[in-house]
DNA sequence: ATGGCCTGATCTTCAGGA
């Protein structure tokens, strides 16, 4: 008779709370009844010594965390440990002279994770869409080695692109608009062609599994929304990915953030 | 039901978000 190891289930997410510290009830409200293994976030807006890491560890988490304070900064979260933390990458483009907080790599689990914050362009010919170009070249630049590693890896983040023109509620709304550019897409490309292969959520509701939706004229009852937090992975972590989906019940309520958290289960 | 912006700092007004 052989005995057969029971497999190694973990539960992945990513989620942009904009602001840890306007969210920190949300985010453990959400660890305790989600219960990720690992959990990427972006949007900290405060610092590594300000993140909320007391009440994280109540819970049993871990974090690695890079934030520098208002803007941007990005976090993993653990139950297992945290090892080979690595911010950003050789070649991060500076934004106006400043390495930004945008991505955070670390290992846990079994599976290596890299939580992006991806620049959001702000218009057409600003400076910061041809920075948002660039960083997404060093990110693919950057993936090269885990991509065709054995380690499951994974970039999870809010890219600030929609894939398609169906992962946007009303395209006639973006004709002159950053997000849903050919040359934005064609980065996401870049990335499927380094060896990363996209894992598509299902929605919990109405057909499209949309991520997030602006706060302003009702956007989140209407289901005006837009899927722009992805999940890319090599393929032993995608060959492992038993379930996604979009947590759109986490957008419901006061004090929730305009995104919704990615969930992504894998049967390692 | 899920309900007409939110967050943090430059702090009563603004930048940034997307």
């Amino acid at each position: 008779m052989t005995h057969k190891l029971s497999p190694m289930v973990l539960r992945v997410a990513t989620w942009n709370v904009n602001s840890v510290t306007a969210r920190t009830e949300r985010l453990t409200g959400w660890l305790g009844t989600a219960k990720p293994d690992v959990l990427c976030l972006q949007e900290l807006k405060t610092t590594d010594n300000a993140f909320p890491a007391e009440q994280i560890a109540e819970l049993g988490y871990q974090a690695a965390t890079w934030g520098t304070g208002r803007w941007n900064g990005v976090a993993i979260l653990s139950r297992h440990d945290i090892t080979d933390v690595q911010r950003g990458w050789p070649n991060l483009p500076d934004y106006e002279g400043v390495s930004e907080p945008r991505a955070l790599t670390a290992t846990c689990g079994g599976v290596r994770v890299t939580s992006v914050y991806v620049p959001n362009g702000r218009e057409l010919g600003h400076a910061h869409f041809d920075y948002k170009l660039a960083w997404l070249d060093s990110l693919t630049a950057s993936v090269a080695e885990p991509a065709r590693a054995d380690l499951p890896y994974a970039v999870l983040g809010d890219f600030n692109i929609a894939p398609t023109d169906a992962d946007v509620w009303d395209m006639s709304l973006f004709t002159e608009s950053t997000h849903v550019t050919p040359q934005e897409r064609a980065k996401l490309a870049d990335l499927a062609g380094a060896g990363l292969t996209e894992v598509l959520p299902r929605a919990l509701k109405y057909d499209k599994p949309y991520t997030y939706w602006d706060y302003r004229q009702l956007a989140f009852p209407k289901n005006n929304g837009m899927r722009i937090d992805l999940v890319f992975g090599n393929a032993a972590f995608a060959g492992k990915v038993t379930d996604a989906y979009v947590d759109r019940e986490e957008r419901k309520g006061k004090g929730a953030s305009d995104h919704a958290p990615v969930v992504v289960d894998l049967d390692l």
